[in-house]
DNA sequence: AGGAAATCTTAAGATTTTAATAAGCAAAAA
DNA sequence: TTTTTGCTTATTAAAATCTTAAGATTTCCT
């Protein structure tokens, strides 16, 4: 999981404390001991997480946080000394996605930074913690970040829904994907169809994209009643 | 903000407390006293999230939570009277979206609810608590939840990307969004695309298809080397 | 076997993307 | 100031892709 971190803290320890827990992982970190130069950095660095102090010498982590609600969609975590509740769900309603007082336990920190960068990320439900990429078994690939799909080495050239569909059953492979579900993940939320066979057209295509590749073996299965799989 | 939600609670207190602090919101509430009837319910109803209680009867709430990420996304809220962080830790790394540790604040179980819910929501940078379903403006009313778009009393018809396009326009009406910024907002996460005119060509669609309803105002403004806009 | 429900097939029509060319703007050069 | 230059945005139209809809087929159940 690589991501890019902004850390806004003014003791510091925060940024040391991440710079000994997040050494394995492909994390770059953006370390800032004032507001202003944070907010620069949020500006012209594509960020997919921010910790935010709430006590900083020039702006407070409440401003920070709205400025960022304003136009971004990454996590954001506050940090404060402050045991009070109310800033907690000011923070919180604020639009922080996480809140923490100190003292915490360095792990907790960390595991509640990847929670947060898991659910930001897609495609994540089976290893959460390594983005797949490149799914490739019994003579398929899919590699997501070209968009091509090779069968017994013959490449397929397949239209981007084809793809997404193909890679939603593959990374389910060996479990049935109902047709509802797929829509689901490959328009994402943002439709609402009923009568909906426009899923079952695109199986048809990519059965017969495969099919030129790939005799007998039927890739693509209907199990009745319940949806489509791909055998493991 | 309309969602269903799961509580799983041993003890009946949290489904008593939300109860008390969530009258006034548009919230179904499931409750269960046991994993097995909630994973019951887990299968038949289409959930926004769940609260689970580590303690349970017969299933524990870090197997339901394992259960829940086998097949769907909404977030998950871990809850322990254990002070202790490995808990936490193996809550939030097993797929949980937050931990909190008993006794807590309600108000702050009430606002981690909302931010996750938020998170877990589309289009939600202006205002967090109030989910925009319908935008209206001098003369312009656009309606997510049928995809109708009227100008001027006449109506638009409107393809989904040109009507995404406008919503996002004008959801953000008064500031200039980029060109990346509509793709990426439009499309999702998942395409890249570098020479990309599509933004540009559906930009025009639209001033087409709205020019016939108005004269002179050119609704989306084109601001140079930046961007495009739609006045206040 | 026969009916009902689910899935498949097909093809037309709508939408989106691509690609090539034109037009517009802003700063540097004349 | 005017012209040139390089870059950004606009306009087209054709090609690719997606969606819809209706009828055909398969599967399930009694």
């Amino acid at each position: 999981m690589a991501a890019n971190i902004l850390i806004v803290d003014d003791e510091q320890a925060i940024a040391d404390l991440v710079d000994v827990y997040l050494t394995n992982e492909n994390f770059t970190i953006f370390k800032f001991y004032n507001g202003r130069d944070a907010l620069d950095c949020i500006e012209h660095e594509k960020l997919d997480l921010a910790i935010l102090d709430v006590m900083l010498p020039d702006i407070d982590g409440f401003s920070i946080c709205r400025k960022i609600r304003e136009k971004h969609h990454f996590p954001v975590i506050m940090l404060t000394a402050k045991e009070e509740e109310i800033d907690k769900i000011t923070g919180l309603t604020l639009g922080a996605d996480d809140y923490i007082t100190k003292p915490f336990h360095p792990l907790e920190l960390m595991a509640r930074v990847k929670a947060q960068l898991r659910r930001f990320t897609k495609y994540n439900t089976t290893d959460p913690d390594q983005e797949e990429r490149v799914i490739a078994f019994s003579g398929l690939v899919l590699d997501m970040n070209t968009h091509e799909c090779t069968l017994n080495e013959k490449k397929l050239s397949l239209t981007p829904t084809e793809f997404s569909i193909l890679w939603v059953l593959c990374s389910n492979r060996g479990r049935v994907v109902s047709s509802e579900q797929l829509f689901h993940e490959v328009w994402g939320d943002k439709y609402f169809t009923n009568s909906n066979n426009t899923v079952m057209v695109h199986i048809r295509h990519l059965r017969e994209k495969m099919h030129d590749s790939t005799e007998h073996p039927k890739y693509i299965k209907t199990v009745w009643g319940v949806g489509y799989k791909i055998e493991k």
